[in-house]
DNA sequence: TCTAGTTACATGGTCTGACCAGTTGTGTGA
DNA sequence: TCACACAACTGGTCAGACCATGTAACTAGA
């Protein structure tokens, strides 16, 4: 007998092809972000479907952030940007209908984090170095005022740390399940409110990674980032949680070791 | 003036409203995976809408695998179990539109496949060793037939790591970016064959961590995988890629320093 | 009684045509 | 020159219809 093998044939949906025609187009870079594409009454005549099928496939695009439409004038279908949106989205979805424990979040964000640490204080360049240091002054500055500037600047450090790590992929999954994690505590309405101590210990906790950052001791920021955030979530950590903590660590330095 | 705030009284689209319910609907567990939504015409008097408008919902949730439909007499929407089919796509997706380099995929894999190894040498049960086992000794006897089976008992043995982690999550997106990179190598075209010898390192690689689980060592299990991806795609790394691998090891062991 | 074939119905997939509500560009008025 | 109104798009929604298919019930034959 011959080599061939043949493929099922699958009834190929209308839409279905006109999705993968479009999404071709985007992502072989035919169409770049911000371009336009026809306008639905246009992609109904050129692809000789209706448009109804038209709408559906645009639909599954737009769910997956390729494209985004506008009415009006000149608006129609548009090319976005790079948006971590729907892979942020899939990340809540998968940790929702998967019954991920929170503790698996956590543990997740505990490695994507201190190994953006890791890599930040082999590659950091000296502007973002400023930054991180930009950042944890004004946490500081802020710590008195309102929490909202205080979580901004919180914010902007953990940023200049992944922007260090030179990996975009890590920083976009990292603030994906950063997401997914607060989602998660709000649906369970234990918001921990940013008590002042809080804010302390976050600007310790960010100094400590930035120190180690610009001596470039990766072991020390990886450790310490790794710490912080077990720390932080340690109600959340199951069993599992921190027994896996100590295999993650390089298996040395301090550590907590509570579970007997 | 009042602590009052107005929210953005942004037009909602009628068939993201019927999204978000069914989509609440679902991630609450009201409905199960494998129970059937009623089908478009009874959700359309239900939400009174028209028909084209619960499609479009429909793709929706389909393109975020929430649900499957199929026509005839039991047919209709389904609720589908959880697959992070969606979220391999979102990498892919992402990987291209973002233009992520190779070097940051391999990267990434680098971290979630060490942190998996070193989870699993605190975590592994009895069993689950004994999967690995048994892969590794599927390995050494399919080497010398197809690559067909080899490459399945691969597959296995990572499986049983992934799942010795007890990090569904972590084995969710080391699947996902795995398999990101391997299409994307397709779309490179350059396929490395599997020859006998790279089959012969895939098996001393995998015995070597599967020694380390087994001796509970999570530092060397950890260190192994590390460098056994990183030699295997060591093309596809860039100066970063190579650089931050150092700072990604726990810093002592037989780490190749070729970056001068 | 049991099985095989047929029929009927409900389902999703698609189409046609229409109307509405915005946005934009343009032209006309002051 | 500027402001306003109008016309021409756009996407969003609706109504009703037809088709192919898959299930289930029914019926005719064994």
């Amino acid at each position: 007998m011959g080599d061939v093998t043949f493929s099922p044939a699958v009834p190929t949906l209308t839409y279905q092809r006109v999705v993968e025609q479009i999404e071709q187009a985007i992502l072989s870079g035919s169409i770049k972000p911000g371009q336009h594409l026809p306008s639905e009454r246009d992609l109904m005549v050129q692809f000789s479907v209706s448009r109804p099928t038209i709408r559906e496939a645009l639909r599954v695009l737009q769910s997956q952030g390729l494209i985004a439409s506008k009415p009006g004038g000149r608006g129609g279908p548009q090319v976005q940007a790079l948006s971590p949106d729907s892979l942020g989205r899939s990340f809540t979805n998968l940790a929702r209908i998967a019954s991920l424990s929170l503790s698996e979040l956590v543990q997740f964000r505990i490695v994507l984090e201190s190994s953006a640490c890791q890599l930040a204080a082999a590659l950091r360049t000296e502007e973002q170095l400023e930054k991180m240091r930009d950042a944890v002054v004004r946490m500081e500055a802020e710590a008195a005022h309102g929490s909202d500037s205080f979580n901004r600047a919180d914010l902007d450090f953990h940023a200049a740390v992944w922007d260090a790590s030179h990996n975009a992929l890590l920083r976009i999954c990292g603030e994906a399940v950063a997401d997914s994690i607060l989602k998660l505590m709000n649906d369970r309405m234990d918001r921990s409110a940013n008590s002042s101590t809080a804010m302390r210990e976050s600007v310790e906790r960010d100094r400590a990674i930035l120190h180690a950052i610009e001596a470039r001791d990766a072991a020390a920021a990886g450790s310490i980032a790794r710490n912080a955030i077990a720390a932080y979530f340690a109600d959340y950590l199951d069993a599992d949680g921190t027994l896996g903590l100590q295999a993650l660590t390089g298996g040395m330095e301090h550590l907590p070791r509570e579970t007997g």
